[in-house]
DNA sequence: AGAAACATGTAATCAGTTACATGATTGT
DNA sequence: ACAATCATGTAACTGATTACATGTTTCT
């Protein structure tokens, strides 16, 4: 029930096509959704039905023609309706810990790599958001002004990578046998 | 495809009913793995069907019957291929972090009222992982070895859980204008 | 007396993923 | 030559949620 009304909030921002939309979702915002691009279509379709978002065909020299959607004023005001409800829960799904839970059937090389893979990703993804927050950071204060809720969420995404990080650190030296954490030394 | 590999992990922990393992994903594990009862007996079905688990009735005097599920050598089997496969990627969806990026549209008073309902479901968990935590400290040196590594995905949410809380008290100053995070100052 | 926990499930629907399909342009 | 990016979609399937259904015991 929140994709449509997250689509309606990216397109509250900045009208894109479909294309662009799974984009959005797949970098600035991927740590608290993502989706497909073939799910934004269907998407999208629905929300035309409905009356929420309508587009324009841009025709452009040499490339494929695209439908550039944006929001109408029912669309906005569903929004408003659904961000005026309080948010339904969060859904994590994290398979790596699972893994981890039933560590004691793998061997230690094993669990070393799958953390090793994870820090390669959570680094990453840490580089990312620091990138974009320094170029947010230097963009002008009207720009900064507008992006500061949309700044905030990534702020969020900072400190969750930040304690993935540390948290694989522990994980590492418990693996080692460096550190017994369940001894209160 | 992770589901059915997150009951026989359980499983093989810990043989239970139905009912005991939808208890289980709910309470120790859900920040990592969360479903419902509906989900689990319907899997449970596919993976007797599979050979891969099996489950004895038993009748409680007073109570209804239960199917205790064990996981059998084929299961466990199983499991230890999924586990030596690189584990899928995860998926996080938080339909709050919708309503802050979107934020814009929304009263101050809104925001607050978001900011602070989610401020107590995280005080909460963390309480909650807290005890737990002294509870495993408390117990025998071979209970500790066997909840080492169920321990160390614990310990990741408690610092998901931290970092959660000291970036809400940081959306707090800057919904209050004391803060502007966005200067370089 | 009523709510919550114990214990099991079916049915219907909705959300999300994977596979397939097409065709042009740009970069290595 | 080959992969990647731009740009759109359909079809099939799998995973997850919500509503419904039943009956007991224990706690307030």
């Amino acid at each position: 029930m929140s994709l449509p009304h997250a689509i309606l909030a990216l397109l509250d921002f900045e009208k894109s096509s479909g294309y662009d939309l799974a984009k959005r979702f797949n970098s600035s915002i991927s740590f608290f959704w993502s989706t497909t691009h073939q799910q934004v279509y269907r998407e999208l379709g629905k929300l035309t039905e409905k009356g929420w978002v309508e587009f324009e065909s841009v025709s452009q020299s040499e490339k494929p023609d695209k439908k550039v959607y944006h929001i109408t004023e029912a669309g906005h005001d569903a929004l408003l309706d659904w961000l005026n409800k309080p948010a339904p829960a969060a859904r994590f799904k994290e398979p790596m810990l699972i893994k981890l839970f039933a560590g004691r059937l793998l061997s230690r090389e094993a669990l070393h790599e799958e953390v090793d893979a994870h820090e390669n990703r959570h680094r990453k993804t840490l580089g990312y958001y620091r990138e974009v927050e320094q170029r947010l950071k230097a963009a002008p204060g009207e720009v900064k002004r507008r992006y500061l809720l949309p700044y905030m969420t990534m702020r969020l995404g900072i400190r969750l990578e930040e304690a993935w990080l540390e948290w694989i650190q522990e994980v590492r030296e418990v693996l080692n046998e460096q550190k017994d954490p369940l001894q209160k030394d």
